[in-house]
DNA sequence: AACTATTTATAAGA
DNA sequence: TTCTTATAAATAGTT
């Protein structure tokens, strides 16, 4: 869709291939957000961008509850991991630590301190709390894009390893 | 792109909703390969019909090895992760101002233990700080609004400390 | 399941 | 980078 006819292979120029990236990327969100509500279904897509950045899009149902219908459809004949992920529904149908982290802040701004101040000041909140989500986000990239390096590893020679550390990933 | 301009809402007929769905599910697996591909980067895409069959793509089949070491190493973390889930816990029970807990929450992510959480929980406090976000800037935008109104009430000069010009909103 | 008339996406160019 | 445009590609309605 183009002037020039399209190649399946990577393309080799940066530039090129961080503007196709770009648009491409868009289109496939664009895609599945028609074929979500034109078909009334529902769906996921991640992509990771070469920069390590997650780009997501998913349909109503939060992430995690699409990935553990994902998970109930790769693993609904496999009885030994059944409990696992009895326990994995459980644990992310209760309170976590997060929630309590998050009830923790929202009553920080319901109370008097945060509410009472200017604009500058909230402004500053504002970019606190972005930068916080961009960490959260990035470590959330880092420990998906480790699980990756990990498995490729794993499928030359096993590790005995129980768990990653972000550091690995820097070599990828 | 076909005969029809297309509206973006739910196809009524059931027959044509179908044949939609399998041509546009077609086209978006086509479009996330291509992207994959061309542009040298990981993705996942996951569809479930109405009949809840699923339908999925994903590069090298890393995402269903990455889910399921998820899986896998679920239980063998679970303790690890308790612990410092409670200590992150403890620690902000203590933090009284907005910037102490943007400080913690940073410590906390840059040392080693959140990071060692699954990317589940993450998402979970991905979206649980964006949820906070969003709390921030409505604060910040009625703060604003009511700023811009008294000074329009006032019909006053120059901005009082705590005021913002009506032109400075929108940069903010 | 094929076929096209059209719309839509996008590779290059500006 | 953002916009424009020529063209390839996807697909809605039809057969």
């Amino acid at each position: 869709m183009g002037r020039g006819r399209v190649e399946l292979k990577r393309i080799d120029d940066k530039v090129s291939r961080q503007v196709s990236f770009t648009k491409r990327r868009n289109g496939l969100m664009m895609k599945a957000h028609e074929l979500s509500v034109l078909c009334d279904v529902d769906l996921a897509v991640f992509v990771f961008s070469g920069r390590n950045r997650l780009y997501e899009f998913s349909t109503g149902d939060s992430m995690t509850k699409i990935l553990n219908r994902y998970l109930d459809h790769k693993h609904a004949d496999e009885a030994a991991r059944k409990t696992v992920r009895e326990e994995l529904r459980l644990q992310l149908t209760n309170v976590s630590s997060a929630d309590r982290w998050t009830q923790m802040i929202q009553r920080q701004l319901n109370e008097h301190k945060v509410q009472q101040s200017d604009v500058t000041e909230l402004y500053q909140l504002q970019k606190q709390t972005e930068s916080v989500l961009r960490q959260v986000r990035t470590t959330k990239t880092q420990l998906m894009l480790a699980s990756v390096k990990n498995l490729q590893e794993e499928q030359k020679q096993p590790r005995h390893k129980k768990h990653l550390m972000v550091g690995e990933v820097t070599t990828l």
